[in-house]
DNA sequence: TTAGTGTTTGGACATATGTCCTATTCAAGT
DNA sequence: ACTTGAATAGGACATATGTCCAAACACTAA
């Protein structure tokens, strides 16, 4: 069982909430595959995910995955829903088990609107918004292959340690439900590369032989 | 001159500011087509939008145009790059004059550190949030087709006032670039409609003559 | 009027991407 | 060693959308 004060101490989160918060709150683990929250749903309580990684998407009716990405710990979820009084904007799955500390909203509203708590919170959607509006340009205005290539070099580059940590070891097709397409389209710019002599494909992974022409086929695309 | 206490108190807007951030703050007022800020420049100010309406757009290196919003008074813009420190996300420019109260990021800092306008502002950018991950969605998932008679139907039904006072009265090549697509396509698209039956199609407006059958066609798109 | 400029309309064509299918290969289990 | 199921690979075809262009129309200013 973990001790909620140190793995806070360890994030330098312990300053963000009042006793009488955390004394409302509990932890909570998740296994594998257990939604921690799901699109459109009501949602009552703040998660602070301390340890494990969990996947952001979006299901549509039709039933199509928008996958927006792979997050390890620590993250927060719930923190768009508090602040907008919304339903759930992105379904949050665990990915192998997942440890977080679970707040209700009601805790929070009573005891802890300093300007500490508030302006973490606030950070944190900003930041969200930067990912969110980036990615959604990005995917407006560049084709597959620019895409495709600015994954690539993005996971190669040094410097980005912490998407790499994130978004590499997607299976071939999480990565397309990524990148906004169809796992055969994957398939066919993949392809495109390798005749190209820019990357290797073996069955289990994507090896780049020239990031130069590979980076100048990203045309700008650089994820983080 | 505007009062500027006046306009606060009419948004309800006025215990947000301390009296040090107020007279660190000043009136100014945009001829139209003048630009607020733009993408990717620093931005030092907080602008309260308090009388017309700016148009919210990106701009990438290639020159495409991706609007985002017309906006009506009240609004913020600067929120999002004072929560995150980073540089201007989306290019805010005047349609027609516009006045707003300026208030440098210093002052928010040394005066302004309050639970009630942090708040303000999280709740403002989580909604900002809202929308554009929906529309970063929809636009993913559904074709020109169903967003096109999504628009149509947003602008007619009533209830959906803001929406119309915003978006209405855009120029065909604005809405094109709205929905995110071609002046052409657009026009294509129109026509396949005007061919079925369920709009009607001036030199100088379109005008719905089937709408039961045009909300089919929007698949459940609707905008607000 | 005439010229000039911007807006609307639509043809022709190229291309990015999706859908549907079928092999093939690999790994895990019985 | 067989069977089964997931994951990879790619053929064939349909379609949504972009690009480039030219004609028709409308509005303004000289």
């Amino acid at each position: 069982m973990m001790n909620i004060m140190d793995a806070l101490t360890r994030l330098q989160w312990n300053h963000l909430f009042s006793n009488e918060t955390l004394e409302s709150s509990s932890v909570v683990t998740y296994a594998s595959g257990t939604m921690l929250c799901s699109n459109d749903q009501h949602i009552e309580s703040l998660f602070v995910v301390l340890e494990g990684r969990v996947k952001i998407y979006t299901l549509s009716e039709e039933g199509k995955l928008r996958l927006l990405r792979l997050k390890a710990a620590p993250t927060l979820i719930g923190d768009i829903e508090y602040a907008s009084g919304r339903n759930v904007l992105h379904t949050v799955e665990a990915v192998g088990p997942v440890t977080c500390l679970r707040i209700p909203f009601e805790a929070l509203r009573r005891y802890n609107r300093t300007v500490e708590f508030t302006e973490h919170l606030l950070r944190g959607v900003s930041e969200k918004l930067f990912i969110e509006a980036n990615a959604s340009s990005n995917h407006l205005m560049s084709t597959l292959e620019e895409r495709l290539a600015g994954y690539l070099i993005s996971l190669s580059e040094s410097g980005n340690e912490l998407f790499q940590a994130e978004m590499s070891q997607l299976k071939r097709k999480e990565v397309a439900e990524w990148l906004g397409t169809s796992y055969r389209h994957l398939n066919r710019t993949l392809q495109v590369f390798v005749d190209e002599g820019l990357v290797k494909r073996t069955r289990k992974e994507v090896i780049i032989l020239n990031s130069e022409r590979l980076k100048e086929r990203a045309n700008g695309m650089f994820y983080e």
